[in-house]
DNA sequence: CGCAACAGGTTTTAATTTGCAACCAAATTC
DNA sequence: GAATTTGGTTGCAAATTAAAACCTGTTGCG
């Protein structure tokens, strides 16, 4: 699974997380677990890979604990793969990742795939850094500490 | 550079820009450029990967117009890669990121790397997305349409 | 019940990607 | 102007990925 020497120990907040979701696949199986697959064959059909890989991944995601395995909700003897709170958390970075893709990957004439707000229907904000005390903050006005 | 049959034709958001910025190393070089990196040597060193990993890289994030070559600003005959609007607009992405690996994947032991308000050296709040008219949204809070 | 089809994988094998090391040309330093 | 640094490219071995075949337990159905 890991690719070379693991960022395990990278001490930076964004290296580390990339053990658990750093590939292609993994993002669109969270991705998919958002919009409600929970099933083996659902992930398989839906995405498109071999089974295989699907295989590794989510045995993968559940190591890391973003899946958990539950006996299926609807009564068969069969297993689903759902969220857990950690995978859930994921839930601004797809959105970061979405509304980027929107911006610079929609094309204009093909029907327009949108995020938006269950009760009013209307597209979602878009997401924004904001200080401690709620100024608007871009790249330059951060700065990482502690490395 | 592509694994396989590419993400060009999924119509999903999500997955188009994984051809651009789905692999390891692509993020961690822009996160290394949000930092202030700008020249090959200067990656290679932070990142410490090999050398041509690294020209992929760049040559790959350069074709999707997330760096442009440029002269260097210091005089010397050199390029440098600077991040253009595309490539700064993945600050959200990079720091959702960050924040899920701050909340999940730091040591308690090991100092803690932050991203702070430059200007009040606080730090920033948690990314969270809000509707039209400003409520808080969580996964289940949303749809997405078009698909 | 009995049998066909399906779900959920594992194994085998081939193609692709990765990473290390060596090499090299242009630019810079001394 | 010789030595070193920068910014790569090339060749090769090892690791990963992907496709396909295969296997086992489950479910649907007459």
């Amino acid at each position: 699974m890991v690719k070379r020497t693991s960022h395990k120990d990278d001490p930076c907040p964004v290296a580390r997380p990339l053990d658990a979701i750093g590939d292609w696949w993994s993002l669109l199986i969270i991705r998919d677990a958002f919009e409600g697959s929970r099933r083996f064959g659902e992930f398989q059909r839906s995405l498109g890979l071999a089974k295989n890989i699907l295989s590794t991944r989510l045995r993968n995601l559940v190591a890391h604990d973003i899946f958990t395995i539950a006996p299926c909700a609807d009564g068969s003897a069969y297993n689903e793969y759902v969220l857990t709170e950690k995978g859930r958390d994921l839930f601004p970075l797809l959105v970061a990742l979405r509304q980027w893709g929107e911006e610079y990957y929609s094309d204009s004439y093909q029907a327009k795939v949108q995020l938006v707000d269950r009760e009013t229907g209307k597209p979602v904000r878009r997401l924004e850094l904001r200080s401690d005390d709620g100024r608007l903050l871009g790249p330059d006005d951060t700065v990482v500490v502690g490395h």
